[in-house]
DNA sequence: ATTATTTACGTTAACGATAAAGTAAATAAT
DNA sequence: ATTATTTACTTTATCGTTAACGTAAATAAT
């Protein structure tokens, strides 16, 4: 360094006020295309910047505007093709708009969720894209972002209470739908495995679930009902249920990760799909399609989620709109019929 | 917002200090329990802080000390298991440093990996963790970093020529071993698939590919190495292959997204896994357990890889061990034998 | 011809923090 | 008893930018 560093001078705005004998205010001007400023002037500020290959800096921007150009995505997981898309969604959005995106991971964690808010609610974003955690109960830690004046807006899991905007997939409907699938291949027994009680998606999904079931006369039994809140149990879970007597002939995963122990719980249970069990899966993972047998999926639009959700925030810190809409923004599922489902032979 | 905002004080350090009847550099540095500043006075000054929830201002702190404990992660996709993975590491351990992780997406694309760099190099990220696209020969977008003073280490897709730390899975060796096992398994013809022949990973697979058929007396022939650089050619380019009657009958792909077409061709074409095509994936997807058959695949060390690149790139920001290490770090992957490839019956 | 307005800049201050340098009082060293 | 040092602060300046306000000259309005 040493050397190197006393020659590089840091090309600031004042570097190039006083080289072209104006005032830093200026340059400022100029380079914002101020209408204040006359043509030939701007020219000679934007030619001098592209030469000395001028950057603002964004620190000293963003502690005069109070505006950081970034946007926060809290979710739980990344490793997970359905966020792995709506990240891709939000971040085609911010950089088209000239935002940046930070990521945090709260792995079902609810203490760390409200711990990573709390570390960005000072300055450090504009907005705030949120999944909340299947233990998210409480919701004051995302009510004082509001205090900080940081938009937040909600996507997929979201916390129902609270009057903020929401985008999410028709989970009730896609659920009522994917059960009428399974009904009409002939299931008379079907269960839903879910990670949470508590996430909406889940309660929204059961519903439909429920709906369907009602709707064909068919009783509502607490057992239909599994949860596996605990990853490191849920195969057991699923295999114990699965080996059971009374087992199902029809089950609907309503998260993708599911997926994985079902088959596997499958395989060492001799159990043929969709023969002995018929599948569906809340899945946007490509590889549906290749599994032994392919697997019948609800595909969620997740890229879509993401743009949506993207841009709903950006558009909520653009001082033209700055309407905050409150309202619900649901975009459909397709269901998507592979051969873990099948009408059943007689 | 009006009256909220007019009662709502913003706590910053002047605040805590008036209300103290201290300075403000005092609270600074109570803050940062600096040994200038009594006991007493910093338990006042805490106090204080905690009381009013005081949180230091971003932009202030970073525009003053030109740190702003956040780095930066470019990668070419986000929905792949490898890579997910890898930001799974990364943010895990830039957690626990208590840094901040910026995410951006080139999908492949070289132009946007420059005006990526160009857009961040600027006093926003203290380093850069950057695995480039297939299409990047070039090196000076990258090189300007280090003339901003931000560290960058590369991860998985490395430029091999230049002098900066790269933290890799040990190619060469992998895909040696997956194809000394194809070999094993009685493959007579073996394919290697890439999406790319610039990218150092697909060199030294292919290297090592090319050193066990060499070992085994095995001819090169040009044609068994197959490119698929356009994601909407590929399936029809190993439809095409495979169809051809001198097709192979084992295949590698070294990366996952190739796993998809191949089964999808195999399929059409009639062609039975492994009888007919033995076939390994360089993959971290976990359905690979459970894909029709099931895949035999090169794990990397996805977790591990993104867990080290942070970690060599945080130590380096620590002004405790300054010393930037140029070496490679491998870290080696796991060849998972499976149904997709099986030795032939006489 | 005089006043009003516009144009195209400049000056000053501030965003909130910290680094560098200063200082009064207390304590230690001689 | 005098000087040196330490303790525990304060004062001042600055990071790089932009908001708010100021102003001379040019142009337009009357």
């Amino acid at each position: 360094m040493g050397k190197l560093e006393l020659l590089m001078e840091n090309i600031t705005i004042k570097v190039l006020a006083s080289k072209l004998n104006l005032s830093a205010t200026t340059i400022s001007k100029a380079l914002q295309d101020s209408y204040e400023i006359s043509e030939p002037t701007k020219n000679r500020v934007r030619a001098l910047a592209a030469e000395l290959n001028y950057t603002p800096n964004t620190y000293a921007r963003s502690l005069r505007t109070r505006k950081s150009e970034t946007i926060a995505v809290v979710l739980p997981e990344i490793a997970d093709h359905f966020f792995a898309l709506v990240i891709n969604g939000i971040e085609a959005v911010a950089r088209e708009k000239g935002y940046h995106v930070l990521i945090y991971l709260t792995h079902e964690d609810y203490n760390r969720e409200k711990e990573i808010l709390e570390y960005i609610k000072k300055g450090r974003i504009d907005g705030l894209l949120i999944s909340v955690t299947k233990n998210t109960t409480a919701t004051e830690h995302i009510a004082v972002m509001e205090q900080e004046n940081i938009p937040v807006i909600f996507f997929d899991r979201v916390m129902e209470q609270m009057q903020l905007p929401k985008v999410v997939t028709n989970d009730f409907e896609s659920c009522y739908q994917a059960t009428q699938h399974l009904l009409s291949c002939g299931c008379k027994k079907i269960s839903v495995c879910t990670i949470s009680a508590n996430l909406e998606i889940s309660k929204q999904r059961i519903l439909g679930y429920q709906k369907a079931m009602t709707e064909n006369n068919i009783p509502l039994e607490e057992t239909q009902l599994l949860f596996c809140d605990d990853d490191t149990q849920c195969y057991h879970q699923l295999y114990r249920t699965l080996k059971a007597k009374d087992r199902p002939d029809g089950l609907i995963a309503i998260v993708d990760k599911l997926t994985l122990p079902i088959y596997q719980a499958c395989e060492k249970l001799n159990l043929k799909i969709p023969q002995d069990l018929q599948v569906i899966s809340f899945s946007n993972n490509p590889t549906a399609g290749i599994l032994n047998p392919s697997l019948t999926t609800v595909s969620q639009p997740a890229f879509l989620i993401g743009q949506t959700a993207a841009t709903l925030l950006l558009n909520s810190l653009d001082p033209k709109n700055n309407k905050v809409q409150q309202d619900i923004t649901i975009i459909p599922s397709e269901l998507i019929i592979r051969n873990s489902t099948a009408a059943k032979k007689l």
